[in-house]
DNA sequence: AAGCGTGGTGAAACGTGTTTCAATACGGCT
DNA sequence: AGCCGTATTGAAACACGTTTCACCACGCTT
């Protein structure tokens, strides 16, 4: 029974995406939502508080499949700026696929609603811990799975910086405010003023 | 006649604003907000596409008044971090005194609209010029008011990654990620890193 | 002074997020 | 098998952003 309910969300969400990807946020009625998936408008609420908590529990589930191409292809270069570099293009990559899920995903996770805190303080801190294997040049591998690689305070800092300036460019291009390949050049000019501030010099580790 | 719909266009913003103090995005409810202006419900959209963009013009009047506070006592310190940290401090100050219009406001300028960008571009322009007036340590004035410091494509990048990062650390903050104090001790290590890495050594200028 | 055009008004209507509720289906327990 | 509690359903209702429209008011031109 658990299961079912289970499932039922899953497809709830799986649904979400679709619509969110051909129209955005405002093509994800709930009412169309409920039909698609084949449950009634009150089972939806019962499972998600609101739409945009449906669309951080899909920002959610995409995130897991980032993390798994992460791990399949991780970010390579031979310096921090060129992994960390490949790695954001690596996300742009990923949202410019379906850019209307990520302008859609985005709106839901900067709507600023209290209730969503604890979900998009999980959702910062897997990137966040990607950031830092990109850094490092190297997975925190456990049993396959990824985890987390007990960043230090520098690293910790290091990737927070990238992480907020990466999120207010995304929500800038989600806008029209720029478009990808400017997004990716700022981003790049950026992180190497992050990093050069990091202290240790660099070449190559 | 422009001028009385000017003074129209003002009332609705203020409106706008008192009730958004008060209650938050939620409680800026249209025909409140046309109904306490004195207007009817299509001459406020006439003059604002939708509530968003109603709330940005609100963003707008908001920065001009914090323009104006921060002539009147511009960032002091000895160092451009400190500078810097008593710049966000300011805004800080400013916005905790009305957290309710300050997560409005929020919510309105990161919702992604595209009719939105050209405001958002401007006020991000606003917020990157006085960050780097902060840096500098000195206001460009003409007549008194506030003029473009052309800042060097360093100060440019420098101030950029300020603003991405308090933008998106306001965002944590608005959605209770994060309290006010732990907002500034972050965005003071974050700047630190940031000032660290524009390369040029620093001592009192 | 009469007519025109632009902006304003008031009210109704529509769409969609959200809530509510009575009726029903279903899985597990006795 | 019969019962219970919980999840689901279907449908209606509500709130509020947004649109529409017929009508009015006012300043400017002729």
């Amino acid at each position: 029974m658990a299961e079912q309910m289970e499932e039922r969300a899953r497809r709830i969400v799986e649904t979400a995406v679709e619509l969110a990807e051909e129209g955005g946020f405002e093509a994800v009625r709930l009412r169309d939502v409920a039909s698609h998936a084949g449950v009634a408008l009150g089972t939806l609420y019962r499972r998600f508080d609101s739409k945009e908590d449906l669309l951080v529990a899909a920002l959610a589930m995409e995130t897991q499949n980032l993390q798994v191409r992460f791990v399949q292809r991780p970010p390579a270069g031979s310096t921090r700026l060129e992994r960390v570099s490949d790695y954001f293009s690596l996300v742009a990559r990923a949202m410019l696929r379906r850019p209307n899920l990520a302008r859609a995903l985005l709106k839901a996770g900067a709507s600023g609603d209290p209730g969503l805190s604890k979900k998009m303080a999980a959702y910062h801190e897997h990137i966040e811990r990607m950031i830092v294997m990109s850094l490092r040049g190297e997975l925190s591998l456990e049993e396959g799975e990824l985890v987390d690689p007990v960043p230090s305070p520098s690293e910790m800092r290091v990737a927070e910086a990238l992480n907020h300036i990466w999120f207010s460019l995304l929500v800038g291009w989600a806008s029209g405010l720029h478009t990808q390949p400017v997004l990716l050049e700022k981003m790049e000019s950026l992180a190497a003023l992050v990093l050069r501030g990091e202290g240790r010099t660099e070449q190559g580790e």
